[in-house]
DNA sequence: ACCTGAACACCGTTCAAGT
DNA sequence: ACCTGAACACCGTTCAAGT
């Protein structure tokens, strides 16, 4: 007599992730995540190889969440390439400080089980892609892609971890970095006219 | 009748140092710790209050080392501003690379008894700063160190948690985000002569 | 076919008891 | 004064037993 399914994997990793914005990534643990779906811990390695997996799985849907906030944020008709990297970088740091567990997740050296699909990655960065490419143009699009990616995620790795404490105004810091990496991506181009 | 004292607070951050080197932060456990200084588990909490405190101890350790290593970096005589930033990213990727769960301890985001001391912090960044007010002026050399710190820390990051499978060279993404930093921050200057 | 209780090996932490 | 075994409340994971 089979038994009636009580949960499914897209109610798991809906309820992981709201378990993970709540508590942490040490409070997403495979008893908490049961007793949100209304199973017993057991239960969740029938949909999930175990709980590497399941954060791997509540990643890509984080970044999947991103991707869309980015897109949208950069999805003006006639943005110049300086204010679309604005718009960028204000709508990852927005979404950092809405989700800070989750947007950890993102870089945080995992084993390779509890990492997210390259796919996913590809999809969820399209649109940083499209800023540095209109900045730095295509042929350096990668590189420049790369380094909005790294300076963003590491300020606000920064910001929320304590090392600011130092002092200063994080808003400041933050626009005093976006007006510069603008100027460095744009900036090969500008030396290639001046010589410099 | 007084026991002996079987170990000492310095051996223990010494021998935890050493296992999150070889096994990372989840094997960094009381019990590994307690194996290493020839105690049991029980007698560590006579030196450290909790784990926490033992890792924002250990992570003290690792920041007076990697500033260690930033300073030897930059203390040559004669360094142009730009040639000193090289160094400073290079010594940093090359400590990132060597330690990888120590370097990663330094920016994550855990519960502020696992926090190392901001006096700590302060002293093992010198070194950015410094090449920071070189780059940019004494004036914005907060922001000039937020934003390599950032960069570098960031860069790092993603190289480690695998961010970079999309391909490309990591070792040419380094230099040219390092090259573009240079000339994001000695940027103001430019702009205020040429006017643009 | 799916779910469960029980069990196992592991955590961090506390504390009374030893010396 | 320091150290220890035992204990407690928790983990992730497995598996035989239920329906």
């Amino acid at each position: 007599m089979p038994a009636p399914q009580r949960t499914s994997l897209d109610q798991i990793v809906r309820e992981a992730s709201a378990i993970l914005d709540e508590r942490g990534l040490d409070g997403l643990t495979m008893h908490a995540v049961a007793d949100a779906v209304g199973v017993r811990a057991p239960s969740l390695y029938k949909r999930v190889r175990d709980r590497n997996h399941l954060i791997a799985l509540v990643t890509e849907a984080v970044v999947d969440a991103l991707g869309e906030d980015l897109d949208r944020a950069v999805s003006v008709p006639g943005l110049a390439p300086r204010t679309a990297l604005r718009a960028l970088a204000d709508a990852f740091r927005a979404f950092a400080h809405a989700r800070p567990a989750g947007c950890a997740l993102i870089f945080m050296r995992l084993p390779p089980a509890a990492r997210p699909e390259a796919e996913v990655l590809r999809r969820g960065s399209a649109a940083v892609f499209r800023v540095a490419a209109a900045l730095a143009g295509e042929r350096d699009a990668l590189e420049a892609a790369r380094m909005i990616t790294a300076w963003a995620h590491g300020f606000v790795d920064m910001e929320l971890s304590g090392a600011f404490r130092l002092g200063g105004d994080a808003d400041r810091a933050y626009r005093y970095g976006i007006d510069r990496l603008a100027d460095a991506l744009t900036g090969g181009l500008r030396e290639s006219l001046t010589g410099s």
